[in-house]
DNA sequence: AAGTGGTCTAGACCACAGG
DNA sequence: CTGTGGTCTAGACCACTTC
């Protein structure tokens, strides 16, 4: 039969899969059919099958792993009409272009807010480190920056009295070993505030971009966050998402 | 010192290339061998070479078209390190969750700085429109938005009086067939102007996230323009970007 | 030990762009 | 027309997870 349109085969096999997660026939948190399984089903060969999962791992709705197979992670892909992408973000070239210098370090049991934030447990101790960045030779701040270092790193090195134009959470991936595979970011709109506003010369109560990292490792578990408050008429923030797949 | 397991072949072959790209042994807009030839010059099946061309392709770095070949797009890899990409965004959700409502529409010629803002020529008549978005039941409004519809699609159907649970794009999208391929962003923060803080009954001179989004077509060329404007205390945008691919 | 996805091979036919 | 990348097949071996 076939003769479904100009569609390769590869792409009807994972429209129909997403279709048939999406009407809950395969569940959020249950295995799909094994790719041999599927080659059976569907009558292709194995490369066309794992060509269509990578489509479904794309589209971030299932996960795959040697040994056990595709689980479905969820079944929501809204409407199929853009799913968009950053493809680059200031993320890579902000540290290179400017400097980060550490103003102190100390170390904090975090509690209450800032457990919360960090995902931390109880008792447990911390780096705080706080700096500010700059631009060139520009002479105003950037921005005011806290970090906050989990307790298994927090021996990290070459950070007090430095000017940093590397990350942080690529010294901790460089000292230690551990990658980070996950970064969640949040941003809002905040009122400087007294402190930050001296310490940057900007004008206290003026509008200020708030900027929260999460650096995460393949557990889930936060290796640093940091807080960037940027006055407003200092920075900007910039993205760009681009159309990964075509609508089917 | 971080210990990396051998890679498969296909990510050597990419490394390899990769590094040969930066150092200028393949140009910019030059033509890379064909698959056959790195075939044969690696000792390697065309699947290997294709999923290596894949790696650079998803990196950015060159183009692919059958009956052409591959060019080289770029030679900026910037670091290897993190090329992290957005997997879900509020784009998607925001929409769905939320209504705007358009309060008028009028036709504006841009000049001066929105001129600049639209990439208008002198003279093009846009469709602008305002209105303010709703969070369910939620009393106070989110944001205050201004959009402005590229000339060509002023015609837009279904705007006026109505509580928009779609993207404004996503109409065009669907009335005139025009593909929407990239969205850029800008996002700062802002003092709250009087008219704005009036409509959205907020404080005036309070901080607000300014968010800008650039709809574009294939050819760049900008089919819609929305200016977001919410008080910091109503709105947070959040994302998270995941690690595409291992370091090498 | 059995089964999974990850990688790889050596073929094949196709639509499309170029001379 | 020739050659390109795009798709597809039918095998194979491997590392890994699970039992």
């Amino acid at each position: 039969m076939t003769l479904m349109g100009p569609q390769p085969r590869y792409r009807q096999l994972a429209q129909t899969l997403i279709n048939e997660i999406e009407t809950g026939r395969f569940p959020v948190g249950s295995l799909l059919p094994t790719e041999f399984e599927l080659c059976e089903q569907f009558g292709a060969s194995r490369s066309t099958v794992r060509e269509a999962m990578k489509q479904l791992v794309q589209r971030g709705l299932v996960d795959r792993q040697a040994g056990v197979g595709t689980r479905v992670r969820t079944a929501n892909v809204s409407s199929p009409y853009r799913q968009v992408m950053t493809r680059l973000t200031d993320l890579q070239r902000y540290s290179a272009q400017t400097e980060l210098k550490i103003l102190n370090t100390k170390t904090v049991q975090p509690a209450g807010e800032l457990q919360e934030l960090l995902k931390s447990t109880a008792g447990q101790t911390w780096l705080r480190a706080e700096g500010i960045r700059n631009f060139g030779r520009r002479t105003e701040p950037i921005c005011f920056t806290e970090v906050y270092v989990n307790p298994a790193f927090r021996a990290i090195q070459g950070l007090e009295g430095r000017a940093l134009r590397t990350p942080i959470f690529m010294l901790i991936e460089q000292q230690f070993g551990e990658q980070v595979v996950e970064v969640q970011q949040q941003i809002r709109a905040v009122a400087l505030g007294a402190r930050i506003a001296k310490t940057l010369n900007a004008p206290p109560r003026s509008a200020a971009l708030w900027i929260c990292r999460h650096y995460l490792n393949r557990r889930g578990e936060v290796i640093e966050a940091a807080i960037s408050t940027h006055p407003g008429d200092r920075f900007s923030y910039a993205e760009s998402f681009v159309r990964d797949w075509e609508v089917t």
